[in-house]
DNA sequence: AAATGACCAGATTAGTCATTTGGTCAACCT
DNA sequence: AGGTTGACCAAATGACTAATCTGGTCATTT
């Protein structure tokens, strides 16, 4: 029991994870954390403050996953298609990303939509400025890199979450394909 | 009081407008139609009988506006973008449409979402055959229409519906423009 | 023959109260 | 003395129940 302060940040992870935002006490995360309840306020004001304190570390480990999935000597909507679909994946494979969707979902707790808000805004954030990178290479034509990059989160979220509610889901080598053909080359018929 | 039926489910459809499905009674319904209850159910099964009849005539004036939007000679993606604007803001404009979007979010009862889908679906299967229509006059290139077709009804709500929950709305030009740039032409700079 | 509303079983709601929970702080180690 | 703790409190929660409501039926009325 060296660092006390990780110590509490892991075991709220798990009961994050395991449990949720609402239904994780604080006594259970200090029975978890083998500490006092009283300790886990010497290191975080409230409840809320030691989730966002998680949800900061969630966000950072995806910008990673991001940063990883970039290669500056690719072209454009290679890139993007994997970065976008890297943070997804990652997304749809980590545990208390999955939570948190769900919680926000059915019982919409402020703490948690915020939550949530802060790791869409920083997606957001994120391929932005790879789309801001493409237009300075010449890559890309000038656009609304706000409203652009909202969109094609957008598209991708629809592609990987949505699609496969009522039809077959898409393979990562589809949606690279219809990325392409919609949103880089156009539907137009040159 | 000639045509009951017709009565009745005026009634209803205020009622549903008013109060949303869950909230409505059928001797609410009763009331307001001046019959007696046992009567609505010589016309219809159920009370969910009752909101699907008006739920169908709520598509058909949806498919009339869309269709109302489309002039053939003018090219592919002005019709497109008229058609689908015209769909979103009726939906926007018509109580009983937004009712019954609020209801799916909020209570998740299944006769409303099964309604909503059907809505939903009415709309992609009319995209999809103005996509078919635009490739066969070589107006956009071939591309799977099923996909294609759920992207841009997706990117249209989200631009209509979403994009203002944090920014500031945009004007159907606006949108126009974002739909030209972005879907039609492409990204890639020629 | 068509229309009706009293009636019923099952669902929903309002009200209650005991339990739980986030947060505090005086006592307690070390 | 400074860090740690768990008993404690007000407020929130949720389990429970009684009362009400509602979709649907059907014997009676018109």
């Amino acid at each position: 029991m060296i660092d006390r302060r990780q110590n509490i940040i892991e075991a709220a992870s798990k009961s994050f994870t395991l449990f949720g935002y609402k239904a994780t006490t604080m006594e259970q995360v200090a029975k978890i954390a083998n500490v006092g309840k009283g300790t886990i306020y010497t290191f975080f004001e409230t409840k809320e403050e030691l989730f966002k304190e998680i949800v900061k570390d969630l966000i950072k480990q995806i910008r990673e996953v991001a940063v990883a999935a970039i290669h500056e000597d690719r072209p454009f909507h290679e890139n993007l298609h994997s970065a976008l679909y890297g943070i997804l994946d990652f997304r749809k494979n980590h545990q208390l990303a999955i939570k948190i969707t769900q919680e926000v979902k059915e019982m919409n707790t402020p703490a948690v939509r915020e939550a949530s808000q802060m790791l869409e805004s920083a997606v957001l954030k994120f391929v932005k400025k790879e789309l801001e990178k493409a237009i300075e290479k010449g890559e890309i034509k000038p656009c609304n890199t706000e409203i652009t990059a909202f969109l094609m989160i957008r598209m991708y979220v629809s592609l990987v979450f949505d699609w496969e509610r009522e039809h077959q889901p898409l393979s990562k080598e589809e949606i690279a394909h219809v990325l392409e053909n919609v949103l880089i080359n156009g539907l137009r018929n040159h």
